[in-house]
DNA sequence: GCGCCTCAAGACAGTTTGTCTTAGCATCCG
DNA sequence: CGGATGCTAAGACAAACTGTCTTGAGGCGC
């Protein structure tokens, strides 16, 4: 049935959101932040987590320090391109476009995203022909 | 455990994408275009994905008519809106702006994109204070 | 009546996924 | 030293998901 496994699981990205805004950490300090009262099969929990993620090569591991220190390899912005890419692959032929018009409507889109648009869009095009 | 079903599935999708296409169906339509050398089995499997489409509300089965006809209940945008959706609540805490300035890259955006967006753009601002 | 098609119900195996257990080491401290 | 503590590695496990297939009952035309 090969299904196709998820990039990143639920429980895995709640560990990579630790990393990326707290920064490289252990095990016991995941294991803390994530389970305040956590015994120590949550310990193990997270350890397996952070060597799915490893596999996954979405955390780099620094063995030589004991306990081992996990940093996340990939960012927030790689997940997010890689999960766009998905849907538009699943749904769209690989064009970006429908997600395009889809995000760019005024029910979805703040001010502030508006704003934040329009300075994107008047950078991004360098060869414009009249 | 309580793994979150994925809204529509792998197969699901290339059911759905038939109805999209071709408009309403039978299961033996359904089934001769998926598998052209498609047996007896394959035609149960297209009626339980079509049974599962229907208990998610993505698929309408009109039972008046023999054999039953099934519709597409959701479109393309639909899907594509509720993907969006849940990549910017699991990567964006519900935000959509992050996703947005990923996709308006230069590298990612067509030229024929950008007009669009552009025209989009232009349209939009209803309502602004200053 | 017979054969063919449809429908409903559910069995099933391969996976994924989150969780937990165990055993082997290393390390530290008294 | 000896025990306690903490870390790592390996894998067991149940629940759920997914795609597929089997079976049995019913309907219809010929």
């Amino acid at each position: 049935m090969a299904r196709k496994p998820k990039d990143v699981t639920d429980a895995e990205l709640s560990i990579l959101r630790l990393l990326w805004d707290e920064g490289p950490a252990t095990i016991r300090e995941l294991t803390d932040a994530l389970y305040p009262a956590g015994g120590n099969s949550q310990y193990a929990t997270v350890q397996k987590l952070l060597e799915r993620l490893e596999t996954k090569r979405c955390v780099r591991r620094d063995r030589r320090r004991s306990p081992h220190v996990f940093a996340a390899r990939v960012g927030r912005d790689d997940l997010i391109g890689r999960r766009l890419a998905s849907v538009a692959d699943s749904l769209c032929d690989g064009s970006y476009t429908p997600l395009l018009t889809h995000l760019v409507d005024p029910e979805r889109l703040s001010a502030a995203d508006l704003e934040v648009l329009r300075s994107l869009i008047a950078r991004a095009p360098k060869r414009r022909e009249p």
